[in-house]
DNA sequence: ACAAGCCATGGACGATATCGACCGTAAGAT
DNA sequence: ATCTTACGGTCGATATCGTCCATGGCTTGT
């Protein structure tokens, strides 16, 4: 994890479709070694995977929702359950076990308040919850799946430091 | 917008690195008609990119800290000035303007609460923020870039209707 | 019956990915 | 002062894909 690393990594983040060539030349090496570096990268599992990103208005799901759960179980096999239930709608897009009031934020994709409705029956049926609270987006300002890269370590594995 | 496409953009979303052909044959049809319409996909705009994500414990930002934001400040020039400067803040993953109690929701990635708070004071510092409030996340169960398809529309453009 | 739309097949061209081999160099270690 | 290691650069060979023809066949709507 060097300065280089963190540039490709960067770039790639933003354009899984830049061949090794352009994304060489963007961070001043040759194709070979810049293609030896990705590899690497990904062997050691910088990158997870690579994925496409769709249109949120074009597949009818422009809404987001954030729901905030509560609960009155607090073991580890209604957690299980609950996670697992969860994973199950394709609705959810993320899940998260909170510190504080809340005990469970999630965020929902849905095309419209009355799909969210339903969304909401489908799972207060399957789930018990002692309190459920939703919020709506009225709008998205920002939305990245690109991780801030100025925080990796330098993890001197070989010996990669450029001055 | 049939069955067909909604596999293939189901498949895409999961994994941007299978070839047409692999996509071709999970979806029972041959590898130039497959290929044709994951063009069109991209051409109408229902993929909007590839991109690689990276893992968050890698790069060493694990945490994830959701801040709910109150302003007194409700004109449009204060939005833009405060989207523009959020926009620059790579720690900043996803900012949503609100219904409700709470103006500003946003998720922010950092390694650790120091960083966290290195992070909220550079923010109040930069924006007049009336209220802030931040809760950590202990546990990320589930996160995903796929969006649900099964809301998208037939849109019968050409003519398109299998069985 | 006819036309339109979609599929399958096959093939061709070129870009790229994917290596392997070899050399040069700079920094660290002994 | 060497020896070693860890890069990077270059060259080159394969092979896989993407990309895009052209053709023919099947089904469906009018």
């Amino acid at each position: 994890m060097d300065d280089i690393d963190r540039k490709i990594l960067g770039l790639l983040q933003k354009d899984a479709t830049l061949s090794t060539a352009e994304i060489a030349e963007a961070v001043g090496l040759s194709t070979t070694p810049c293609w030896r570096r990705i590899q690497i990268l990904e062997q050691e599992g910088y990158i997870t995977r690579r994925v496409a990103l769709v249109d949120r208005n074009k597949v009818n799901v422009p809404l987001d929702v954030f729901v905030a759960v509560r609960t009155n179980e607090h073991n580890w096999d209604w957690l299980d359950e609950f996670a697992r239930l969860i994973c199950e709608f394709p609705e959810v897009v993320e899940l998260y076990r909170m510190s504080g009031e809340i005990d469970y934020l999630m965020r929902v994709v849905v095309p419209d308040m009355a799909a969210y409705d339903a969304f909401y029956k489908k799972l207060i049926s399957k789930v018990q919850l002692s309190d459920v609270s939703s919020s709506f987006a009225m709008e998205r300002i920002k939305y990245t799946t690109a991780l801030p890269l100025d925080y990796a370590l330098e993890e001197t594995r070989g010996r990669r430091r450029r001055s």
